[in-house]
DNA sequence: TAGATTGTTAATCGATTAACAATC
DNA sequence: TAGATTGTTAATCGATTAACAATC
């Protein structure tokens, strides 16, 4: 098959190799698609019936090897290979951001980290240095950047987007509150902590 | 109807108030459907028709008040008033949540913040001091805190939750990659970056 | 009036769930 | 063998989408 996926199947195959990737950094072996549902409140049929077309990797009676299913999940969505971002913001969250293994974990190499104040520049920030602003092209091209992690105030987030939509980048990942602009075949993905919060409140009041 | 909102509706609705609290900052007055289908990515006649379901709020030909719409959302959601929320992890990202308005927008106070770290007591985080470790169930209590928001490393997240849980918090917000085991009553959201860009970038690839 | 956008219908597609045989 | 869990079916429910009249 080789069938585009759905909006639905990708996000939440990427939700179960999340799961999988901690579960095996915990020293598990083994997962049932009942301990993958009770992490993701995604329903376990659910899970069984999105791995099951794509073949049988589990064992009936025992559950999935977490090995065997990272890898066939890493094939399916094709994010085997190493891919470089870029962070801008080098204040507390970019810092806390950059010692985070959150992105290293799937394959995500911060290759770059950049702040518009020229006085950071030469800073480091984990094992890189900030570099100029004014390279921001020329760096996404030299490094083969795909994505650009905003971790800019929300006043600076829309230049940023547009310096990076400039520079051709086609994923930006927004942690800022700012609602930006972009041409249609650039992709956002704006955290939301608030609005889960809100969510979840009114599961618990009503 | 006093009818609960189903997970989708009630999900959707928190992410068009993100949209509109962010809008009504930028000094916008109104919004249409349209605009809010660019900044969400949910269907524009999906938006009309949630929000068809509890009256007529739009102007046809003009669109929406965002007043009028943030109103009657907090209504429909029931989350008009304040609640108090408690924040775990005086590192820098609990630093960089602290002095975010991303909270305080939606009507989330943070009331308290803790760190397991004793030499952190009393250090100041924005306008709040680090509370003792020790009181955490006694503030808990006193000040109505209804959500934990865990910004601590991953080893020692599933013991604060413990805590947590054993005070009588429901709702907990996880900025860590733990995976946490909790009793079915309480409700763990787990913030997924590394998942959302997987799935960004499989539809890039594709 | 002309243009824009809501509110609503109807048709389709995907998600959810229960149930259970297969089998480890 | 007994217990557990997958793989799969079938039935239901909610989401998605196109289309368009109503109306600002």
């Amino acid at each position: 098959m080789g069938d585009r996926l759905t909006v639905g199947v990708a996000t939440r195959l990427s939700r179960y190799l999340q799961v999988l990737t901690q579960a095996k950094k915990m020293g598990r072996e083994r997962i049932s698609s009942q301990e993958i549902s009770e992490y993701t409140n995604i329903n376990a049929t659910q899970i069984r019936r999105d791995l099951s077309g794509f073949g049988k990797f589990g064992k009936r009676g025992v559950g999935y090897s977490i090995d065997v299913l990272l890898a066939e999940i890493r094939k399916i969505l094709r994010t085997q290979g190493q891919h470089n971002i870029a962070l801008f913001g080098a204040g507390r969250l970019g810092h806390a951001i950059a010692s985070s293994s959150v992105f290293a974990d799937h394959g995500f190499n911060i290759a770059a980290v950049f702040d518009t104040d020229a006085g950071k520049v030469g800073q480091s920030i984990g094992n890189l240095e900030v570099s100029d602003y004014a390279e921001l092209k020329d760096v996404v091209h030299e490094r083969n950047i795909i994505v650009g992690v905003l971790a800019v105030p929300a006043t600076a987030a829309q230049a940023v987007t547009n310096d990076l939509v400039d520079a051709g980048v086609k994923i930006i990942f927004n942690y800022s509150e700012a609602l930006l602009n972009v041409p249609a075949d650039v992709t956002v993905h704006t955290t939301n902590p608030a609005a889960e919060l809100l969510y979840a409140l009114y599961f618990y009041l009503a």
